[in-house]
DNA sequence: GAATCAATCCAAAGCGCTTTGGGTACTGAA
DNA sequence: TTCAGTACCCAAAGCGCTTTGGATTGATTC
């Protein structure tokens, strides 16, 4: 059923149809009502492509999600970022084109997304320090909004991002104040610019109390399970080990957690945790209390921020570029405590 | 750049550029070479939707996932699933339309995506006993495959399918050998078939030990952190405990552990626990040993067969559906141990 | 030398929609 | 009665590509 034949069925012209259709005015009220009416008994839908070609626009977003070539590891926030977003998207009928690649071919796929005009814009996810998607999709002229930042030149695009630095910090200070000295960090990979800010804002509370940051206790890699079981394993099986662990993520906190019963050792009592916690629908922290302490943003409603954000970037074009920070809360759970021999 | 603007300059057609560009015979080698290169030069790609409309495919694929209306989740088996196929579609030049949708909503995207002509096929996710979607899909002419089975006509439509029965039952008269007597089952949502054929082999194999399950070992709900949790902590608190559990999932599996933890008991001496394994990418079972004994097969590797079965269906339309059932590893790790009093 | 054929290339139609630039009929005012 | 104005509708162009149905050329065959 195409807008040929419906408008055969109605007796009208197929101009006369699609403004019908599409709520313009120059159409009797009374026919309009007709129109739709025959359209919804016949099931009728514009093609999608038709319509993309004719308007030059696509109503569709795309989200290029880079899977690590050396690990082969899909970032595990991404279904819950992808839900919320998606939720946006099909409360305004756009669609959603996801391409899964390989990050060393993420240039060469945001370069075809923008000269097969397949998409009305992107979100970049993941930025690296000093992110060469920027400028490549600023060149390209293709909108785009990036969870995250790159580090500089942040004013000149839009993006949204929590404030890790300022949440690391805080967690930092946290364990401080109970009394912990030798505090590990189990961060991201810090090619990436969040892990980056996360460990700038570890390193600035050490400092500010005196403190110099141990290179033993400061481990970045991907975040799996079984990277936060080993870093744990090893740092607390060392000479001196750490009485409390800032994480990077949940997962990473879930092999922390299990070196430190493999070890013997009780979560809370003989080894505090903070751990970022981005409220997975899946991996929840807990229910009435949280499992562990945390410093928490949901990336879900991320991604809902940053979908909103891009198509009112489509919609309303030449605005100057938008920023969001999101504050992360600091919520107390049950894997904090004070330290066992404050000095 | 267009087709047009190409050919203007290089003092070609339209038809003999475009033909050059899909390797068709009828156009002379050296242009061809002359056309390509000057194609490349110019950064040309042929606008998608002008080609989806000529040829009357869109090489696309659709994926509807469906999120919890109720506990609003997002199967996190859903990101390496996306990762096995989205790595298959590139390779063939396909993209992914991804619809993130309220379960309820389901049958009217479906719809949506077969009459506005969006997509050349879809992969059908998480299906339910006696899905409704599958006729749906019969009806409307969309070629599909599923991932999973609905357990009523399954010779008649395509899909890719773990032997979950078999897992189970293989899994059960494991823990069943060590002298395991009391074994709970934690699993998956019933009107999901494959939560559905599970117990049925858990069942099964303790039926044919001459053993009764017993309804208060066995529970069903979302395979969430804390139902794994809370229900193995309900359990092992009770009047008659299980020895042994059969968990549903990896996540679900990391509850139940926290609750052995917090009871004081030990995985694999205490209590024994068998898993199935989906090879998450961020949630490996340990590297060297297996952390949990496990039925194990890649939910990536699923992902991948999914769409190189529904590529195939696209190409040689016609043929009968395609079938695979993939057989689960059991493979053994550090948390099954003997039954601690054997009858 | 004429006819046949393969190799190359091209003009134009068509995919299904939106949108431009009118047309027609009816109204009310002059 | 005429004219401008409005409400409603339509034919046709155009979005950027593929594909049909030739046209042209040069080589080959008889």
């Amino acid at each position: 059923m195409n807008l040929k034949e419906l408008s055969a069925i109605l007796g009208l012209s197929q101009t006369t149809v699609s403004r019908a259709l599409n709520d313009y005015p120059e159409v009797n009220e009374a026919t309009r009502q007709r129109v739709k009416a025959v359209a919804r008994k016949n099931n009728y839908r514009p093609n999608t492509r038709a319509k993309g070609l004719a308007t030059g626009r696509t109503l569709t977003i795309g989200h290029v999600i880079p899977v690590s070539t050396r690990h082969e590891i899909v970032n595990p926030i991404f279904a819950d970022f992808i839900a919320g977003a998606g939720e946006i998207y099909s409360r305004n009928d756009y669609d959603m084109l996801l391409s899964v690649v390989a990050d060393v071919d993420e240039e060469r796929v945001y370069r075809e997304l923008a000269s097969r005009r397949s998409v009305d814009g992107v979100i970049v996810h993941g930025p690296r320090e000093n992110d060469p998607r920027i400028a490549l999709l600023q060149e390209v002229g293709l909108p785009f909004v990036v969870h995250g930042r790159a580090g500089t030149g942040d004013s000149g695009y839009s993006w949204v991002d929590v404030n890790n630095r300022r949440a690391f910090e805080r967690a930092t200070n946290f364990l401080l104040d109970l009394g912990h000295r030798r505090v590990a960090l189990i961060n991201g990979v810090e090619t990436m610019h969040f892990a980056n800010r996360r460990r700038a804002g570890f390193v600035t509370a050490l400092e500010n109390r005196g403190l110099r940051p141990d290179p033993a206790l400061m481990r970045s890699e991907e975040m799996t399970e079984y990277f936060g079981f080993r870093a744990a394993h090893e740092m607390l099986s060392g000479p001196t080990p750490p009485s409390a662990f800032l994480i990077s993520s949940m997962i990473t906190a879930i092999g922390v957690r299990r070196a430190i019963g493999d070890l013997g050792l009780k979560l809370g009592r003989d080894v505090s945790a903070i751990i970022h916690d981005d409220e997975l629908s899946y991996l929840r922290n807990g229910e009435e209390v949280p499992i562990f302490t945390a410093t928490r943003s949901s990336v879900r409603h991320a991604g809902q921020l940053c979908a909103e954000m891009l198509l009112d970037i489509i919609r309303h074009p030449g605005q100057p570029p938008a920023q969001k920070l999101l504050e992360a809360d600091l919520t107390v759970g049950m894997s904090t405590g004070p330290a066992a021999t404050p000095d």
